[in-house]
DNA sequence: TAGTGGTCTAGACCACTTC
DNA sequence: AAGTGGTCTAGACCACTAG
């Protein structure tokens, strides 16, 4: 685990030394979350695969069990894996229960939550606006995909939203394959994981064209969510800014 | 530790016992956490103040140094505690630093983030409506302290909110002492102190009223945040709704 | 220098799941 | 019964802060 010295049979038996010779200090335990996060970058860990037991990468990599733990413990809390008493350790996948509970913060008035279909208007890859470059952080001259779709709750049409992906990542996504649940979609054919977004929130009226696809008069208030996800590694994977209609809806955030 | 035999000197030395006799299992560090809580509640262990070390604590309970570490970190998730490294463990207080990055989502659009002043438009001690008896789960005829003010940010008057609290708890709080930030009022005045809330976001069309007091035209879209906040023991304590103009803000919530 | 929280280890036992 | 994660303990040492 040690960066510099070659690590005879029993390596660890107090603390960092390699660490603790330059100013930073990182803990073991953030080195071998560190190692684990690579694994999944790199795609040896695949979603839903179950890890060795923690006594086994333990023994691996050098470390006490604890150690192990810990690190474990964190990826579990960032919601890259989910440990499971008496099962196993695993691979967190992008399901639907998982969106809903994670990405989805749109709820009902009456509290209850459902995944909502889509409907494409219109998909393709183009070359990025200034928006989109700022965004994600492109070049001028780079592509992207962008979608526009309809969402519909019971039936009922909530939101329009436009999507922009980068088209070095999804170039080869084609318009009639576009599902509902886009990041388990994002994993299993592009290898890319969205690990964790942030959205920003606003009150706008709507304009003619939102009004009319989700037919309410134009100049209806709707907020508005700009989200931009990003991947395992940092890096901005995807654009969101969605209109959502607020009358039997809320956006639901949990404080503290 | 044990809820049911009376500890001996050295109690504890596996695991529990009293709890796994049933059918539900609480953790030793749990029950500590617990009764940590309770010292919170009962004020035996006030804002500000130091605690004593892990050793010296779990020597007093009767728990090993690590379990007592355990339920401090939970705490310390909760932010009902700060641990600072050489120095101990602190109550953590309600000052506007800690309020501006827990409770205050309101950002510029430029990023940047103050604490808004405030200026009380009317206040006083009447009736709970329904919808107030709702929100706070009072009965008919309690009352609440009811405050309407408006907020500003570099000046701009952004927000106007209404604010319900019990009478029961704040019956005595006066006009005249309002003060910028409530939640440090609400811990060093009454004793009670908020732990997290739950906000519900719409996007409306302001009224003329509150279009006036924002000095904008009626029917400008704004944002709506429904707050209730807890107390530690998860009672509500404060509801609050707010109008916000997002012209120059926005509201951030941070996914993952 | 002394005291605090933070890390790491080692080993025992408990609770849960599966075979 | 075997294997997994979860809890608890005990003790050593490290990093940070303050007097």
């Amino acid at each position: 685990m040690r960066s510099r010295p070659a690590p005879t049979s029993r390596p660890v038996s107090g603390g960092p030394d390699a660490a603790s010779e330059k100013l930073g200090f990182r803990p073991l335990y953030a080195q071998v979350r560190d190692r684990f996060v690579q694994r999944l970058v790199e795609g040896a860990w695949q979603p839903g695969q179950m890890l060795p037991s923690e006594l086994d990468l333990a023994a691996e990599i050098g470390v006490s069990q604890g150690t192990v733990r810990k690190a474990l413990d964190a990826l579990a809390s960032e919601r890259l894996l989910v440990r499971r008493q008496g099962r196993g350790t695993f691979v967190a996948e992008h399901d639907e229960a998982r969106i809903l509970f994670q990405f989805f913060k749109l709820r009902r008035d009456s509290g209850e939550r459902s995944f909502p279909e889509s409907r494409i208007l219109a998909s393709g890859r183009v070359p990025a606006r200034a928006d989109e470059r700022e965004a994600l952080a492109l070049a001028a001259g780079d592509e992207v995909v962008r979608i526009e779709r309809i969402r519909l709750l019971s039936g009922e049409p909530v939101l329009v939203e436009t999507l922009s992906l980068p088209a070095t990542i999804f170039g080869t996504l084609a318009a009639d394959e576009v599902p509902n649940n886009l990041y388990g979609l994002y994993a299993t054919r592009f290898g890319v994981t969205v690990s964790r977004a942030r959205e920003k929130l606003k009150a706008v009226a709507l304009g003619e064209e939102d009004a009319a696809a989700l037919g309410v008069a134009a100049g209806t208030p709707a907020l508005l969510i700009d989200r931009l996800a990003l991947s395992l590694e940092g890096t901005p994977v995807e654009w969101r800014v969605s209109r959502c209609l607020t009358e039997d809806h809320h956006y639901l955030s949990d404080l503290g």
